[in-house]
DNA sequence: CCCGCAATCCGAAACGTTTCGGAAAGCTAG
DNA sequence: CTAGCTTTCCGAAACGTTTCGGATTGCGGG
């Protein structure tokens, strides 16, 4: 390993001083830096991370900290956190580092260890709840961190998401502007940050429409395919069946339209169909028959300014520069129509 | 942060014995060492990863690295291995970092940065190549490293790995016994070990009862189902069509399902097929129709090894100790059958 | 000639840990 | 009583970096 001292014994300066040009302090020759720096590089110098941590603070090390749970193994959306996000500080030459923790931990005691052993800068948060522990232990011990999503209640920390709730009023609006008045919404986990602000924009829209709002058609679950089979078969059972499903992802529509087509129902002459699409890898709604229209708002934009706001966090930047919400999009395509006239009661 | 120094003072002794009662020295008294233990984990002492690994050069931290690939970001392989590792280092308290490099990056580069930044103990090497540079690297610069998988050449350092030979000898030699003559191989990219390997012991198999070596019934490729489907295709086209199948893995024999299926040909009437089944959660070779015979060995075995044996290395122990080839089982189905006598050129 | 200032530089301390070398105390054998 | 051993402890150095405080040089203005 090649030390600072050797990179000062080869050009004749104190190791102060190459340390000062090597990190662009102002009070050296620029002369004198620019040999400093030729030498650190034909010898090949790196500096010693730990040795910067113990002193400064700063190791250049972030982490993400995820817990195992049923069908942890074959979940795409957390490959494309992990790859996303560890190319994107790579790219900033940064370290990502990925715990996973035992599904029986207590994630706060992980995150405590984690933190006590001090050698990381910082941490990113995936997924938030509603009333996020994390959150609130990481802000209480000012540890720098970034939420991908946030907290309804409170928001005063770094963050990027995307207005959940006017995706809900987006997609629902135009549900009702076609005449539906039963629409049915499946959705993730209740208790996951995006499930509650889309319900609130779900009820926002019905609430608007004179709609009354009617639990039965709303389901809860992990995003799967077999939640939105199970969800829409179950609903479409129901005495008032919905006439327009939203669906919080795209593979819950791939359910809702394979247990349509099983009750021999028509997308959309019987049923209209919206999802939000995260624009994942393995699913592509423009290849739903029929082509299922969509929320457009790709997940792979998200890690840039994620590892963006982390560093700034850990720069004391102010807090304006280190938040986004981003909007999403709108794709049309043929999975809607008006409501059809028929004889039934008014839900 | 709560330091050494912390712990020292509250039990009136000094760093110095603090620090050999937590790492267990010999030369502290029995009921010191419970005293100092306790006040420790009382007060939530960790010690300081980056100051301990700047004085005994050990930072509990492993690393793999990976470079982007077409793919790469649904690859269950990939995902499962990130995975296990992850939970297995985990599980022994220590670090494992992910590094993603770019596809166009120089390996051997980003490891020569990794390694210069001194903050490392170790890295897991997967997917060994055939005369692997990261292997010849870490070998050279004497940096501790396991390999899942091993270079057929020379294997004087720690991994863990099947006998992908006698994989391919145990599933060809049942084909030979059957009666073929003319048995397709459709494995893995050429370069990588595990095909090299397996190639050899088809070769072997081959010799053995006198059948000449054909080329065009040997197809390479990434293991995907896609592989299967356009390699069976191909080959049953051929002249001398193969009348039976070795696939390098269960989703390469699914394609060849599809493809046998496409043809109008009978498994295992018209063609025999054998694979090898990582136990890849998303493959399921019992509920192949018909059920599909594999050589059975659960990647998931793997995880437990190869961190055992990288901390091994990093610990000094000897070579032996952190070395081993696993067996495989030969799961019998219905995917084999007899050789038909039927009237046709012997290839 | 002297003072003050700017531009460059450097020594030494500090971060938290491990470890080398030795010290103190108690005991046993001669 | 003393020499030597064992047990238990400690001071100080070391790891590689950053940074505080100050030192040196050269220059212009008075």
């Amino acid at each position: 390993m090649v030390t600072l001292k050797d990179v000062a014994r080869s050009v004749n300066l104190s190791v102060t001083q190459v340390s000062r040009a090597l990190n662009d302090h102002s009070d050296v020759n620029e002369e004198t830096r620019r040999r400093v720096k030729d030498a650190a590089s034909s010898l090949g110098y790196e500096p010693n991370i730990s040795a910067r941590k113990l002193v400064s603070g700063r190791s250049g090390i972030v982490a993400l900290v995820e817990q195992k749970y049923p069908g942890f193994t074959s979940d795409f959306l957390f490959f494309e956190i992990v790859a996303g996000l560890s190319a994107e500080f790579s790219r900033r030459g940064m370290q990502f580092v990925l715990h996973v923790a035992e599904a029986d931990e207590d994630i706060i005691a992980v995150y405590q260890k984690l933190v006590g052993i001090g050698a990381l800068d910082g941490f990113v948060i995936t997924k938030p709840m509603v009333n996020d522990p994390r959150i609130a232990f990481l802000a209480s011990r000012k540890i720098p961190f970034v939420v991908h999503g946030r907290m309804p209640s409170h928001t005063n920390y770094p963050h990027f998401d995307i207005d959940n709730e006017f995706v809900a009023v987006d997609a629902v609006k135009r549900l009702t502007d076609l005449g539906h008045r039963r629409i049915g919404l499946i959705n993730g986990i209740a208790h996951f940050t995006y499930s509650r602000a889309r319900l609130e924009g779900y009820r926002k829209v019905l609430a608007e429409a004179g709609i009354p709002f009617n639990e039965t058609l709303v389901r809860n679950g992990a995003m799967t395919e077999e939640l939105g089979y199970q969800s829409a078969l179950d609903m479409m059972g129901q005495p008032d069946p919905p006439t327009a499903l939203f669906c919080s992802n795209v593979s819950i529509a791939q359910g809702a339209y394979r247990a349509l087509a099983s009750l021999g129902l028509s997308i959309p002459g019987d049923v209209s169909v919206i999802a939000h699409d995260d624009a994942l890898p393995n699913t592509e709604p423009a290849e739903f028959s029929p082509p299922l229209s969509v929320t457009h708002s790709p997940l792979s934009r998200s890690w840039p300014p994620l590892a963006e706001f982390l560093t700034g966090a850990i720069a004391h930047r102010p807090l304006a520069e280190i938040q986004e919400v981003a909007r999403h999009e709108f794709i049309e395509r043929s999975s809607t129509a008006p409501l059809k006239v028929r004889a039934s009661a008014q839900g």
